[in-house]
DNA sequence: ATACATGCAAACAATTTGCATATTA
DNA sequence: TAATATGCAAATTGTTTGCATGTAT
């Protein structure tokens, strides 16, 4: 998912272009990373002031619902990025600068047969660090 | 981890030994799987119909720092349960009553050189379902 | 007696909601 | 103009903290 398909879901299921909307996927468009409300309230503090965090939050929602955004939980805050769709992968996350990297490797693979009793909805595989341009300076978010 | 081992612990490093202490402690033996604060006020609710949430919080951060229990969020709400002492391990999880199995295999494992320049400070392998006794009613917690 | 534990009330942070207004199509 | 988007203020949820009191050692 990027910018330009998430424009055109938009407008195909009846949403509003807005200059904020288009600015909040230009800020995922131009990461390579998870980000949060508050990095995107941040981020455009300058363009618009006075931008709220409901809106925010309700534009967040908004895209994850429409799956242009994914999801994951950092200490307690929700953190989002582009949905990667092309094929079922995990993250290696950047603790300080929320930087991803993808990771081709599924363990649920090989675990088919956990237990036959359990029946499995999801998972999570997450692998925390340090990235590069990060380590050196690795004080925690 | 379990009951007595941490009744220990807490009186080893100063820590006193009170009824709301012991009984917080039981649930965890009696419980085979994740509990939350609420899980906690409700449990004991009529033992302690005063029991307070500080309280409860008091105890559970106490208990996480003196690694007597272990933590994971659940739909942005903490769970505790026993830390697991003997070997590393994943779990699977039941989104309805929180209860849990031990997975033995770790991703970690096959994925030494992932990245050498991603400093790895630690993982998240967790798979969620419906255990067998929830999987006939399974609505979301 | 002294340090630790608890309850109360208040503060917090992240997130959500109702409602009136503003903006897009 | 009709439906959607936004801001404001207030509410909600999970959690934490200061302070005075209560209790275990």
């Amino acid at each position: 998912m990027n910018k330009g398909q998430a424009l055109i879901e938009l407008k195909s299921k009846g949403f509003k272009h807005t200059d904020k909307r288009e600015d909040i996927l230009s800020l995922f468009e131009n990461s390579t990373g998870y980000l949060s409300a508050k990095d995107i309230q941040l981020a455009l503090k300058d363009t618009y002031p006075g931008l709220s965090f409901d809106t925010i939050y309700r534009n967040l929602s908004l895209f994850e619902k429409l799956d242009i955004l994914e999801t994951t939980e950092l200490d307690g805050e929700k953190m989002y990025q582009f949905h990667c769709t092309e094929h079922h992968h995990h993250h290696l996350i950047c603790l300080k600068c929320g930087k991803t990297k993808t990771i081709d490797i599924c363990p649920m693979e090989d675990l088919s047969k956990l237990d036959p009793d359990f029946q499995v909805t999801g998972h999570k595989f997450e692998v925390y660090g340090y990235c590069k341009d990060c380590r050196n300076n690795n004080k925690v978010r």
